[in-house]
RNA sequence: GGGGCGGUGGCGGAACGGCAGACGCGGCGGACUUAAAAUCCGCUGGGGCAGCCCGUGUGGGUUCGAAUCCCACCCGCCCUACCA
């Protein structure tokens, strides 16, 4: 019996000795094509989750294929340490947000080592840390200057209570309650920066030059919401005011019936009759507050209040009511609609609540005259519309446009769901925004050369949450960089996205002070080649790092316009109850233990068994056994045949050496065809169904063959990128020279993966009668005859005449009767 | 309401126009053992258990042939929220 397969004995050892010989360290080596791996980077929770392991090891997997491919694989470790989650630790227990971020790094980084993967450590950056962040107060002060960052009011959620503004994980239930003192928020405006990302968002909607999955590409489109209708303006009666609007029906505007603001609007004070103010105030309090409520309640219906003025349409001058309702959005378009109720379901809900006219002005193609019981929102023909009067809508729709900008109305528009990105935050753990604001000079964006505007040490942490930058004398009180006289600097920081927005480059140099990366290394990696992580970030963080690159780019820092090539999201991993993992459901899974029993070999292969990386799937306790078990019969083999302890006299037949060689080879096809198309789990299914193959044959003559060493070498090769420390060991023991990681990656024969005799399938009308075996190249006519000669076709055919055989070569033959 | 993903044995899944259920878990039987564990070998979709019949959420369609393609519907999960 030959030793027993110990990981927790091994696999320390190895990550001991790739560490000491600096076998993961990062050469710009250029006589290699490169390619730059990238997950994404993890928060510093302070605990590494089965999450992070199922994101991370397959993606090292395919790293360590690509070097065994002789490319110079780059595979980056850092970590997303702003947040929020921080100072909730630094109030309820008292730590320094830093000293948590970096206690829980420090035990991440332990937990990370024990995956073996091949991480580029020595060029590890954390985004806490004033090395980074001073980029980050760089990349605004170049977007400042560019025209791309700029402050206007923006709500925010606002606990009276605690005197502080909310995040919105802060804001629980739904009546919007703060989640320290319970109490009800309320939107506050406060002036905010924002980055101005829809410039780019025609260049955003361009996804030409990336690989990207479809369903991200589909959930950005719709995110960034191109929409390409008129704005024109409603006069209102007897004043001098103007309401502009938005309508991707200008087709339709003669059907307009009321106009609907937004109760937010700026205009609804000043045009609301005296009659009505009461109920329109009473209304406002009300929206304020429901628009928040959540939308759980799909029932809700859709009212409003009218608030006594009349707008003018401009076309043919009617005079229709205004009203104000919570259906129309502030935050989109202008915040005030032309309300065109038969043909806008929304305003046909409001119109017949409220009894008023739903002329129809678009008839559909069978339209009978009546009027109609919902709204119509197809295309048709213009009636009631005069001028217009005949034409066809699509037609219409451009004829009206033309007539608006003709006569001064309005103008065609194009209108993006997509926002600015708002970028302040007002928190402690994050990077402060490098502004100071001076009462003679005004804005005044701190000098370069002043970078970074530091976190100070000494913040005090309030139990409200408010923030400790505000409240800072020593970092508020500064002076202009201008004039020289007292100033004050701004106190919100940055959304940890933007830390996240530009990492990837930061990794290319993380100790470069001459600018946020060296562009020599930049030239040799950039733009990542890869990049892997959940769908959930396809809106946020995916969309601010294109955004980031072009704005980048135009700014002259890169030369190209996408910062990551391929995408691959991964699913996710659930409990073992087929629920999302949580401490609440009990049903969390600690990598700790799982490591501690069975080795990360076995962990990186079990979650790359389970089932596609794509899909995600439950955990299965007992699961794992199944891959513990195969590399232990892995480890029986090899170690038996690098013992030679089966050595014999006898001599294989030529057909068990074809046999083992057929195995190898198509193994090493279907595994190497399987790594590219991120297909781990019947890559691991192929490398036991060869491990079985050689099970049954390691008592036989053929283990004495060179084709035996050959098979048994190429496994162990084929087992490096998915379960490094095994296979580092055999690789050893066979004799093989350090490191199996810098071998090259076996290559199959097609010749000796082809298969000689087949099973071919024998059909009448599709359905299965017989099988037979035949060699691949049986012709049409022998496998056609070979068929009719069967007993049970003969059996089934009866006296029946083949209409038709249909042979499908090295697959079956189908008589057609 | 909008969008995305998915329904295949007892379970995770494979096959993605051509033998449904690879591989693994679990189960059953056997070998080894005083015994158990571990390990190894065999069987394992359902029904008749013999020739066969039925099976990929449901109902249609295309095709010589459909889990796979098309249409309609049902169910589940995720994201998003009245986007004019």
């Amino acid at each position: 019996m030959v030793e027993k397969y110990n990981p927790t004995e091994i696999e320390p050892r190895w990550r001991e000795k790739w560490a000491e010989t600096g076998l993961y360290r990062t050469v710009e080596d250029r006589s290699k094509p490169k390619w730059y791996f990238l997950t994404m980077l993890p928060y510093t929770s302070g605990n590494l989750h089965i999450g992070h392991w199922y994101a991370m090891s397959p993606s090292d997997t395919k790293a360590r294929y690509y070097r065994m491919n002789g490319y110079n694989a780059f595979f980056p470790i850092g970590f997303d340490a702003f947040g929020l989650p921080a100072e909730n630790a630094a109030i309820r227990h008292g730590i320094h947000p830093y000293q948590w971020t970096h206690s829980n790094i420090e035990n991440m980084r332990r937990q990370l080592r024990t995956m073996g993967a091949m991480w580029a450590w020595d060029r590890e950056a954390v985004s806490c840390e004033p090395e980074y962040y001073k980029w980050n107060q760089w990349f605004f002060l170049q977007f400042y200057k560019h025209g791309l960052a700029y402050r206007k009011m923006s709500p925010v959620d606002w606990c009276p209570t605690c005197n502080t503004t909310l995040a919105r994980e802060q804001v629980w239930g739904e009546d919007r309650h703060c989640e320290r003192c319970h109490t009800p928020v309320v939107k506050r405006d406060l002036a905010q920066w924002f980055w101005k990302i829809t410039d780019y968002a025609d260049e955003l909607l361009d996804f030409s030059k990336i690989d990207w999955p479809e369903p991200v590409r589909i959930m950005q489109t719709n995110w960034i919401g191109r929409s390409e209708g008129a704005e024109f303006t409603l006069g209102v009666r007897g004043t001098e005011d103007r309401i502009p609007v938005f309508t991707t029906r200008p087709d339709t505007v003669y059907g307009m019936t009321f106009a609907v603001l937004a109760p937010e609007h700026p205009l609804v004070d000043k045009l609301t009759t005296p009659e009505h103010r009461d109920e329109v105030e009473a209304y406002k309090l009300k929206a304020s507050r429901q628009s928040e409520i959540e939308r759980l309640s799909t029932e809700k219906e859709r009212d409003g209040v009218f608030i006594g003025a009349y707008a003018v349409n401009p076309l043919n001058n009617e005079e229709i009511p205004i009203y104000i309702a919570d259906y129309v959005l502030m935050t989109y378009g202008t915040g005030a609609i032309m309300a065109v109720p038969a043909h806008d379901g929304r305003d046909f809900d409001f119109a017949t609540r409220y009894g008023l006219p739903i002329p129809v002005v678009i008839a559909p193609p069978d339209w009978d005259g009546q009027p109609l019981t919902e709204a119509y929102t197809g295309p048709g023909t213009m009636v009631n519309s005069g001028p217009f009067d005949g034409r066809p809508s699509n037609e219409g729709w451009h004829d009206i446009v033309r007539y608006m900008e003709e006569h001064d109305i309005g103008l065609g528009t194009i209108n993006y769901r997509l926002h600015d990105w708002l970028i302040s935050r007002q928190r402690y753990w994050g990077t402060p925004i490098p502004i100071i604001y001076c009462p003679d000079c005004g804005t005044v964006p701190v000098p370069e050369e002043d970078l970074p505007v530091l976190l100070p040490e000494d913040a005090e942490f309030r139990p409200t949450g408010e923030s400790p930058l505000r409240f800072h004398e020593g970092f508020l009180r500064t002076v202009c960089p201008q004039c020289g006289g007292p100033a004050e600097r701004e106190t919100d920081t940055m959304d940890t996205f933007v830390d996240s927005s530009w990492y990837q480059y930061r990794y290319m140099s993380p100790d470069y002070d001459e600018g946020p990366f060296d562009p020599k290394v930049g030239k040799y990696w950039l733009p990542v080649d890869q990049y892997t992580g959940g769908i959930e970030h396809a809106t946020m963080h995916l969309l601010y790092t294109r955004f980031f690159t072009k704005a980048m780019r135009d700014i002259g820092l890169v030369d190209f316009d996408e910062p990551m090539i391929r995408l691959f999201n991964q699913g996710i991993i659930l409990g073992e109850d087929s629920e999302k993992m949580s401490k609440s459901r009990g049903n969390v899974v600690d990598p700790d233990d799982l490591v501690s029993v069975y080795g990360a070999d076995t962990f990186r292969a079990y979650l790359m068994f389970v089932g596609p990386w794509s899909e995600g799937g439950p955990w299965n306790s007992q699961g794992i056994e199944g891959v513990y078990r195969f590399l232990a019969k892995v480890w029986d083999i090899v170690l038996e045949t690098a013992t030679k302890i089966n050595e014999t006299d006898e001599s294989p037949s030529e057909k068990e050496i074809r046999a083992l060689q057929r195995t190898t080879h198509q193994t090493i096809r279907k595994v190497t065809q399987d790594m590219e198309a991120f297909k781990f789990n019947t890559m691991l299914a192929a490398l036991m169904k060869m491990t079985n193959y050689l099970m049954q044959a390691r008592r036989t003559a053929v283990a004495n063959h060179p084709a035996w060493q050959e098979a048994i070498r190429s496994l162990v090769l084929m087992l490096a990128p998915p379960c490094p420390h095994i296979a580092e060991e055999l690789w050893e023991r066979l004799g093989g020279p350090y490191s199996v990681h810098q071998q090259a990656w076996p290559t199959w024969n097609e010749d000796l993966a082809r298969e000689e005799v087949i099973t071919l399938v024998l059909q009448i009308n599709g359905k299965l009668r017989d099988r037979v075996e035949v060699p691949v190249d049986i012709t049409a006519e022998e496998a056609r005859a070979l068929a009719l000669a069967s007993e049970k076709i003969q059996r089934h055919l009866q006296d029946r005449d083949p209409r038709k055989v249909v042979f499908v070569p090295g697959r079956l033959v189908n008589i057609v009767v």
